[in-house]
DNA sequence: TCAATCCCAAGTAAACCACTCGGTTTTCTA
DNA sequence: TAGAAAACCGAGTGGTTTACTTGGGATTGA
């Protein structure tokens, strides 16, 4: 039930960008990002890759290129980038979320709902939080330091 | 953000033990347990020594021997299960459930609280429900299927 | 032009998974 | 008391995944 640096990373890295995305957002280049976020360059390269793919992000190329996110914060859910990275959530094949594969047909098996609700909860809890959200709550711990 | 086998399997093998735990339990060779749940008798041994270390099972030796839980199944939960196979829950290591590894200490990191969030919803799942509530439940589709 | 930047493909060491194999030891039953 | 049934034990293994690295090529602003 782990998650892998996929997820982890690439959240990081949209968090970043969150953070950093203004009314005229400039492209931040994958290099500052990755330094920032204490992430190996070429790894993350990889992984905004998909990212890409998949609408997240935009990005522009040439020197002065870089990076922005496809929407605004507040319409990027982190389930959105953890999807994008580490597929469907599914503690088992059987109860993915998207394209479930056969359980064995023999008898129902119990414990598939069990894992189906551990997937909904889940499911929930990163559905529940955007981008804007995680900037929103950055911002307070920030200041929370300042004041004590 | 998948189990792996050992947590699928030794729960069902548990749950196997719990629909025959009667108020004179029986010893339940291994070798019924595997072949009911469809599982790799080898492999199972494995993960059912992990349960017997951990005391959620108790093993008879010698013929007619076998497996037994050692707790009466309501006060035995999923939780309890997964845990002894999985390890404890953390979608990362900084936010497992016990001994959590020290994060980057540099800056707070944001999306350390929402693996925190994850972790309890999964925690809270789990915990939840008892092999008795299994039983209960497996009983009801039954019974469902042939009033049907 | 040239440096910054994105883009792409392949390789890789280590870990992990899901088993298998080949035994030894214990204990019930005939 | 032999023999079979069962738990117990440790090593091996082929395949996949992870978390990268390496080494380039293509694009573009100054």
């Amino acid at each position: 039930m782990r998650l892998s640096t996929k997820g982890h990373y690439g959240l990081k890295a949209m968090f970043d960008l969150a953070m950093h995305y203004g009314s005229e957002p400039l492209p931040i280049p994958l290099k500052v990002i990755a330094e920032r976020q204490g992430i190996s360059e070429h790894y993350l390269e990889q992984l905004i890759a998909v990212l890409r793919k998949i609408g997240l992000v935009k990005s522009i190329r040439g020197a002065q290129g870089g990076y922005i996110l496809a929407r605004p914060p507040s319409q990027i859910k982190v389930g959105d980038v953890i999807r994008a990275l580490e597929g469907p959530i599914a503690p088992l094949d059987c109860v993915s979320e998207f394209e479930p594969t056969a359980c064995e047909k023999e008898h129902y098996c119990i414990s598939r709902d069990i894992w189906a609700r551990v997937r909904d909860s889940i499911a929930e809890v990163l559905d529940s939080i955007t981008l804007e959200d995680m900037c929103r709550d950055a911002a307070k711990v920030s200041t929370d330091r300042v004041e004590s």
